[in-house]
DNA sequence: CTGAAAGCGCTTACAG
DNA sequence: CTGAAAGCGCTTACAG
């Protein structure tokens, strides 16, 4: 049953009395073939239910219809959106997606770039995340070593300093956007959770964050802002701890979460410290992940467009673009978010 | 800058002042090559930046360390769970893991079982999902196809005549034991929400649901069981819609709901209709997603251990097992299901 | 420990 | 419209 000969383009050929070269133009779909030498080469096909060898066709064709992609975890919704973006998209332009880990990166060994090397790719879309310095530095060094073989593609939170095409997402102006929106409903104490602390860009969240701060001339409040890793624990646990640590009159009265499961968390840290979202707290959250309008209330977040960002990136490969965007994005304003509250009374934060 | 002439594995041999045999002994780690020799080798590699083709060797060496996946939708976190697990246990066995789309099941001429027949893969994991009648005819017979040339383990609901290897998903029993668990809480208005009317298998969850009602010898009430898709917005609609065709006496005091999505529907439903989670509905999920702790009230689910699954399968692929394998579950007990409320005033269902 | 040679299964000019 | 032949870049016996 299994481990049964595979037939090859010479029995195929053989069977329908024609030359490998013959069988080669049909299964390109080239014009120049003769009716009834069609439909025996075919016939011959189907027969051995033959499919050619895609280890042949590229070493011989000097390549092959495949781009890559390389994501970081695929089981945050953010990331499986940019994956089918781009997938849908390569489909249409005719191209196989092969995804290629993120996490090898941190295995030198693995290098994304070497792996990329290895298949003759008509080109990669590699996103990006944020990185302590020297890994910043390997990636960016294998990066610019992959691109003299193939166009290369930057999407995510690329660092300034990559001078790549791709499509960008400007997390400052995002995050000040963010807080301009807050204050104008009022607020006043605006927390960020959910940060990576090790960001070092400028166009990283917390700059826009500070930024937006200054401008509506608010103070920048240290505890306000919490570090975590994206997951709802951390939003959960952030926000948490940043209640416990202040007496509730200095309480924020609205947070920013990294993203739409780091804003889940907050909704759970709210719910044990008997605060109401959005009449004590408003969250604002990022993604616009499927389930946000079905929590309580509806969360707002800002839609980001994965899935046009993944189509695009891919689109800049297959036509070897070679220009920087910058991402959209779409406030989606449900039900978190409200005017602030009017000054807290100073009760004990396990009050009724 | 691009295509720059690749270096072969000549380039490198020349460099080296060796016969391409050898350069192909140091690549794939021979221990008979002698010190010096490999020394040189390997700076002639560093030197050019060489990696070998992987098109050649696949050519060459009759196949190369990959085994596909096939998958749907990757933004239900279900399956990008799956993937996950494969991915980690492929990578631990030194094979590489390549994704194809379950959409191309659709497109007859994308038929995955000729697109992984295309490469020489060291096998194949294919998620199977339920299908109306003829596109399962379709499905089983390439699958079968395909296992002519190489071994192939199925994952996810099964039909049972499907005669391959794999972990399967026992629905029935699993919905029955739910029915059990919220009938030992005193339920006896039980709905279900979300799953496939196309289901044709016996081991599909409704046969279970059902099957739970008769051995607690509860009535089967057609109007508590509501298909969709799988999605939030099913839930929602799904939930709503039963509520309001049903006087509010009637009113089911738990749902199952086909997957922590569905689940999250409920929840919205339950709000628009005033409804508190558990008092009033206690609501079941499946899939134990990584929101389901935050969200209000925290979701009882059941945990499907989606990563094992997707490890087992690929070690199935790699070590050629034959075996049929149910896959196991753990009830995640947590807020959302509590004992029947005291049978519920006839209030208007937009009362209080 | 190392090399010469065949061969993997295709595509691509080049003739005809 | 079709075929003979070279070549893609490796691995794998087989000698030595």
């Amino acid at each position: 049953m299994k481990e049964h000969k595979r037939a090859t383009i010479y029995d195929v050929a053989a069977d329908a009395g024609v030359s490998i070269a013959t069988v080669s133009r049909v299964l390109r779909g080239e014009k120049n073939v003769a009716p009834i030498t069609l439909a025996r080469v075919e016939e011959a096909i189907r027969k051995h239910d033959y499919r050619p060898s895609d280890f042949a066709r590229g070493l011989a064709g000097g390549g092959v219809n495949t781009v890559g992609i390389v994501l970081p975890r695929l089981v945050n919704p953010y990331y499986a959106m940019l994956f089918t973006g781009a997938q849908e998209e390569a489909r249409s332009c005719g191209y196989a997606l092969s995804m290629f880990p993120w996490s090898s990166l941190r295995t030198p060994s693995l290098d994304p770039a070497l792996l990329l090397a290895e298949r003759r790719l008509a080109g990669a879309v590699v996103c990006v995340e944020y990185l302590p310095p020297e890994e910043n530095e390997r990636l960016l060094h294998s990066l610019r070593r992959l691109r003299r073989y193939m166009p290369v593609v930057l999407i995510g939170c690329v660092p300034t300093e990559y001078d790549f095409p791709g499509v960008f997402q400007n997390n400052a102006a995002l995050l000040k956007e963010i807080v301009r929106h807050l204050v104008s409903l009022g607020h006043e104490r605006i927390a960020l959770v959910g940060g990576l602390q090790e960001d070092t860009d400028p166009l990283r969240r917390d700059v826009g964050y500070m930024e937006g701060l200054r401008e509506a001339r608010l103070p920048f409040t240290e505890s306000y802002r919490v570090y975590g890793t994206g997951t709802p624990e951390c939003g959960r646990e952030g926000l948490c701890h940043m209640l416990d640590s202040l007496k509730p009159s200095f309480w924020p009265t609205a947070v920013i979460a990294l993203n739409d499961l780091v804003a889940m968390g907050c909704y759970a840290a709210a719910r044990d410290r008997g605060l109401s979202i959005p009449r004590d707290l408003s969250v604002f959250g990022c993604d616009n992940l499927v389930s946000g309008p079905y929590l309580g209330p509806a969360l707002s977040t800002v839609d980001l467009h994965q899935l046009s960002i993944g189509a695009r990136a891919v689109r800049m490969v297959v036509n070897a673009e070679d220009t920087r965007e910058e991402a959209r994005w779409d406030f989606v304003l449900r039900e978190s978010c409200a005017s602030a509250p009017p000054p807290r009374q100073d009760i004990p934060p396990d009050g009724p």
